[in-house]
DNA sequence: CAAATATATATCGGCCATCTATATATGTCA
DNA sequence: TGACATATATAGATGGCCGATATATATTTG
């Protein structure tokens, strides 16, 4: 198996369509649930979020729809599309293999996380 | 705790770091052993690997010395320093949470790989 | 023995992902 | 009403990694 090469650098990616496999989230909203759920570890920026955001809807990965309240700001909400699925799943297993081929090369031990 | 945000694409520096714990090695070996040990997910270019090699030699996380065979191609061989073994420690905490958190964003579950 | 291939190290230019900085606009709270 | 949080957007800078290339020697093959 071969590991596409911008895996790790394209890790952002992965993370982005994983949040969005539970629920429809917005821009906004992705950055703040990515702090809870990592302990805040991962502080997506603002700019690298939204560029990749445009991206996958270009690729139709995901898609966009707008919500129409009329008290709050309105916010773009984005939702995976079957291919998007797709994606993630091929990134997920790229992810397992990775990580686990990481800590053979350290320790030895093999990643056993799931 | 506040991630490296070059760990990803910085994943390189601690697989060296890695390698050199076990054995003192020269950069071809070290190609070699990556894809050996990683089943050949990791194919470590030469054009990354001895730029990192020099940097880190420059910084004293790395020293090297030559083999001085009559027969074969002289090898420069590296071990790491003990500031590198400080680093690589660091490096493989950071990796840990790194991983960890990835795995709580994408399906709840944790690293348990040690 | 000569050619091809594997071993071994090295550097440069360029690509691409991410971040910083900046811009814009609205809702909320003091 | 001024400050701050919310919300999206883009341009420019930075930095890691790779492809290409260069050099030199040991080994294998025809």
């Amino acid at each position: 198996m071969k590991i596409d090469k911008s895996l790790v650098s394209g890790s952002t990616t992965l993370l982005i369509l994983g949040l969005l496999k539970s629920n429809d989230m917005y821009g906004y909203q992705m950055i703040e649930e990515l702090e809870k759920r990592s302990q805040n570890i991962f502080t997506l920026k603002a700019g690298t979020l939204y560029p990749i955001l445009h991206t996958l809807e270009q690729q139709g990965m995901i898609e966009s729809y707008d919500t129409e309240t009329e008290s709050a700001r309105p916010r773009k909400y984005y939702r995976l599309t079957k291919e998007g699925k797709k994606l993630l799943e091929e990134k997920q297993i790229e992810w397992k293999a990775y990580s686990s081929a990481v800590n053979q090369v350290l320790g030895g031990l093999n990643y056993a996380g799931y």
